[in-house]
DNA sequence: GTCTATAACACGATAGAC
DNA sequence: GTCTATCGTGTTATAGAC
C-alpha cells in the first residue's frame, strides 16, 4: 500500500519522514528542476534509492512535499474562518477577520524557518513561475476550497461589489501577500534595501498590519458602476482628510 | 569588444539577434535552469557552440535577455512619469496618473506574446521564486530608479502616509500586478477558473482599470497613526454607502 | 564566424544482493 | 528496507577544422 502513503509522511517509518524533511528544504532552495535526488538523500542521510522506494518518483516527492506544507496552513485558515463566523453568528464577518484568516497563518508560519512555511511560499511562487501540469491537482486540492470560502465571505461583506469585481480584489490581495512574503528571502530583500531599510520584512505582524490596512481600504473602493462623480466626491473628501 | 557588445543582441549579426530572440522564449517557457542551450540554439536554428561564442556563457545570456526584455518597458515608464509631472507643472501628480505609468506599460506588453511582454513577467516572477546571485545586478540596475521615481511621486500625493508605509503599499501594488498577469499564463489561469469564467484575465484594458481602481483606495486608506476612531468612522460610512 | 566532435560530468531510475 | 553498481541519457563548455 505504498500509494496510500504517499502524501502523509509522518506513517513510514524514519527514513521516509527525513527524507520529505530534507526535501522540503531542498526543492524550496534550489527549485523543483534544480534540485537533484542525490541532495536531498544527501542531506536526509539516506541511500539515494529510498526515494524511488518510499515515493515512486521525484515528481511524487515534490507532490508530498507540497501536500505537506500547504494542508496546516489551510486547516488553520478553514478553522479560523470557522471561529468568526460562529461569533457573528449570520452577520457578514467584518474585512480585517475575513483577510485575518487568509493572511495570519501563511505570513506568520513563513517567517519560521524550522516548521517549513518559508519553503511553503517559496513553492507557491515557483509554480506560479513556472507551472507545472503534475502540480495542477495538488494546487486545486489545497488551495481551491479556502479560496471559495474566502470570496463568498467577501461578498456577502462588500455588498457594493459584484461578484467578479471581488473575485479581481481577492487575486489582487494574494498577489501583494506572497509578494511582500517572498521579498524577505535570503537573496533577494529588494523592499528592505529599497526603502533604506525602512521596510522591516521579517516582522510577520508588521506585515499582516500593513497588508490588512491596505487591502481593507482597497476592497472597501468602489466598484466599476459607482460613478465617476462620486468616486471624485470621495478622493476629494479623503485628501481634504489628509491635509487637514 | 565582445563584453562591451553582451547587454545589446541589436549589434553582432543575424545569429547573436536570432539566438536572443530564441533565449527569450525558452527561459520564459522553461526556467533558466530546465532550459538547455540545446533548446535554444535549435530555436534559433544555429550551432550549439554559438552561444559561447557570443555570449560566453549562458548566465551571460540570461541577463542579456533580461536586460533586453527590462530596458523598454521601464523606458517607458519614465516617460509617461515625466509627461505627467510636465503636465502637472509642479503639483503632485494624481494617484492614477502615477499607477498608470506603472502598470500599464507592463500590462499591455505582457498580453502580447510576441514581443516578448509575456516573457519579462515570467522571468521576473522567476527570479523572485529563486533569486540568483548573477541576477542582482541586472535586477537593481533595470528596476530601481523606476521604483524611487514612483515612490517618490506616491510620497508627495500621500502626505497622510509616512514613507516606510509608502514603500510598503508600493510593494503591495506591484505583488497585486504581478501575481494578476502572471496569472492568465498557460497551464495556470487560477483566477479564471476560480471564478467560473467571471474575470478575463487576457483583457489588459480591463486588468488595469480594475488594478488601479483597487490600489488607488487601497493607498487613501489610513495610516498607522490615524487613529481607530477615524478608521472606525470611515468604515462606517463605507458601509452606510454601501447599502444605500 | 560557424561548424563537428568530444571531453568531463551529472542526472533519474532501476536491478539485484543482502 | 536498505544498500551498491550501473544503465541510458542528458548537460555545459571547449578544442580545433574549415
Amino acid at each position: 500500500m505504498r500509494l496510500k502513503q504517499a502524501f502523509d509522511g509522518e506513517e513510514g517509518g524514519e527514513t521516509k519522514r527525513r527524507l520529505l524533511a530534507a526535501a522540503i528544504n531542498v526543492f524550496a532552495e534550489q527549485g523543483y528542476n534544480a534540485a537533484t535526488l542525490r541532495e536531498i538523500t544527501s542531506a536526509a542521510g539516506v541511500n539515494i534509492a529510498a526515494v524511488n522506494y518510499h515515493f515512486g518518483s521525484k515528481q511524487a516527492l515534490m507532490r508530498a512535499v507540497f501536500h505537506r506544507l500547504a494542508r496546516p496552513v489551510n486547516e488553520l485558515r478553514l478553522k479560523l474562518l470557522d471561529e468568526y463566523e460562529e461569533q457573528a453568528g449570520g452577520r457578514p464577518l467584518s474585512l480585517e477577520q475575513i483577510l485575518d484568516a487568509l493572511f495570519r497563518p501563511i505570513v506568520f508560519l513563513s517567517r519560521e524557518r524550522k516548521t517549513g512555511g518559508f519553503a511553503l511560499v517559496r513553492l507557491i511562487i515557483q509554480v506560479r513561475a513556472l507551472p507545472q501540469p503534475f502540480m495542477n491537482s495538488v494546487l486545486s486540492e489545497q488551495f481551491d476550497p479556502v479560496a471559495s470560502r474566502i470570496v463568498d465571505a467577501l461578498c456577502r461583506s462588500l455588498p457594493h461589489l459584484t461578484r467578479e469585481e471581488v473575485f479581481w480584489r481577492y487575486d489582487f490581495a494574494l498577489g501583494a501577500m506572497l509578494h511582500v512574503i517572498s521579498d524577505a528571502d535570503r537573496g533577494l530583500r529588494r523592499l528592505h534595501r529599497l526603502s533604506g531599510g525602512l521596510c522591516d520584512t521579517d516582522d510577520p505582524a508588521r506585515i499582516t498590519d500593513e497588508l490588512i490596512r491596505f487591502v481593507v481600504a482597497g476592497m472597501r473602493g468602489p466598484g466599476q458602476d459607482q460613478t465617476s462623480r462620486k468616486a471624485g466626491e470621495e478622493r476629494d473628501a479623503a485628501n481634504t482628510r489628509a491635509v487637514t
